[in-house]
DNA sequence: TCTTTTAATTTGGTCATACCAAAAGAAAGA
DNA sequence: TCTTTCTTTTGGTATGACCAAATTAAAAGA
């Protein structure tokens, strides 16, 4: 029996109806009721089920969406998705793109990911298993062996530093280098590709991977600030230091 | 001239007629031409400057607002607001609050705090100037002041390790500290409050100022991280270790 | 004249209805 | 069985109406 939502939310009267809806929804989605990767029943159904107009169950659907808890493209039905790492960073990129928009935005993005890809060397370089190395190692060579072609060198190299955040086994960590790479490719994307600067950042990996191969923290750390801070150079020489 | 939306955006078969008014309203906030702290114009005067139905005016504010870009209390005019770093990650806050509740979620946000703060605390110990210093000792100073009262203990805690955000001076990380405290609030407030772990905590809190004291990066970490292991196995013996 | 009440007006939240065009599904044809 | 039409369903948008809370204007009182 689907009640009115009335009945089990005593907030009838904080002038958001949608917001219970939500509330119910998403818990049906969480409970499988809904599962995953089906659509949503459709906007008419629903207003019935909840007892409500279309015009509420529209906004619920909205504000699902939004959250992540639903993939919805115009025109066609919500698909149920429960969401991932990645959705909770998605959510930010709305305002980060508003964000970057401010003078120092992008600096002080990059500045954090320096602080966390730091951290994470640091950790390799302690606790990288076998398997690790030898990805890191594959990696590497795959990085080098795109040099001359500068489409190609911009993948691997994204592959690399990726690996880096799969080491601790931290799903956030993943998710994290995605957004990294989507907020900063504005920047970086437009930015001259130079076989030179290809053969500079290859050998910034190696010294990379070689500092985690001998479990040398500050080398490692040393090497990763070098190459962060030597691409942020590259980003001023293209678009001035006041971005 | 206020021009129908059309006119200058060619999409009007996405099926998203509210996706122009957002955009066109977001560069109007961003531009100051709707002034930060102001209350946006009227519903229905906005459907009559941009030619639209009341119900696409609701779908944009809605839109606007979950993006940070409006602050929207029911029954209320939405409040014009420039979103900072704080926005952005309260924006991430219902997605997460579903992703605490998923078995292991809380461990790897946790898990990226550590993460972070020991990167913060290796800073700390190479970088803080006189007056991080002297703004720590105080915290610490406060922190044991406050030993026998645990809910001072809690605030003064959360100011001292909200310092090793502040000293990178980047605005990204005291947002992110907050994020922190909030989304981990659920677990860590409802922990038990005895003088003695209070003791504890001081003491770590004191090693790890110690360590940056000295400049040295090694033994600060190592504080840190044993701090916060040993804040996580509190938790664990509060909810189990399957939370 | 200035505060406090009170009445009038504005404005956001919700509902009901209607229409269109795109999707999805069903039927007919190759 | 696989296309190709033709219905039907369903999301996107527009109107218009109503209510209750907010806001503002007006009136009353100090």
């Amino acid at each position: 029996m689907t009640e009115t939502l009335m009945s089990e939310t005593s907030e009838s009267k904080t002038g958001r109806a949608a917001d219970a809806v939500v509330r119910q929804l998403s818990a049906k989605i969480q409970s499988g009721e809904y599962s995953d990767g089906a659509p949503l029943p459709p906007e008419r159904l629903l207003m019935e089920e909840f007892g409500i107009s279309r015009t509420v169950v529209r906004e619920a659907v909205q504000s699902l969406s939004k959250q992540g808890l639903l993939e919805a493209r115009p025109r066609h039905r919500p698909i149920v998705r429960k969401p991932g790492y990645d959705a909770a960073l998605s959510a930010m990129e709305s305002v980060v793109s508003h964000l970057l928009n401010d003078s120092g935005g992008v600096k002080n993005l990059f500045d954090t990911r320096i602080l966390v890809e730091v951290a994470l060397v640091r950790l390799a370089a302690q606790k990288a298993g076998r398997e690790d190395i030898a990805a890191l190692k594959s990696a590497l060579d795959a990085n080098h062996a795109a040099i001359e072609d500068s489409e190609e060198f911009y993948r691997t190299d994204r592959a690399f530093h990726a690996l880096l955040y799969d080491i601790p086994r931290n799903p956030v960590l993943p998710a994290l280098h995605k957004a990294y790479v989507t907020w900063l490719a504005p920047q970086w994307s437009q930015m001259p590709r130079l076989p030179a600067r290809n053969r500079d950042n290859y050998d910034a990996h190696l010294k990379i991977f070689n500092g985690i191969l001998m479990r040398d923290p500050d080398s490692a750390e040393e090497a990763l600030r070098a190459h962060l801070e030597y691409a942020w150079e590259q980003v001023c020489e293209t678009f001035g230091s006041d971005i």
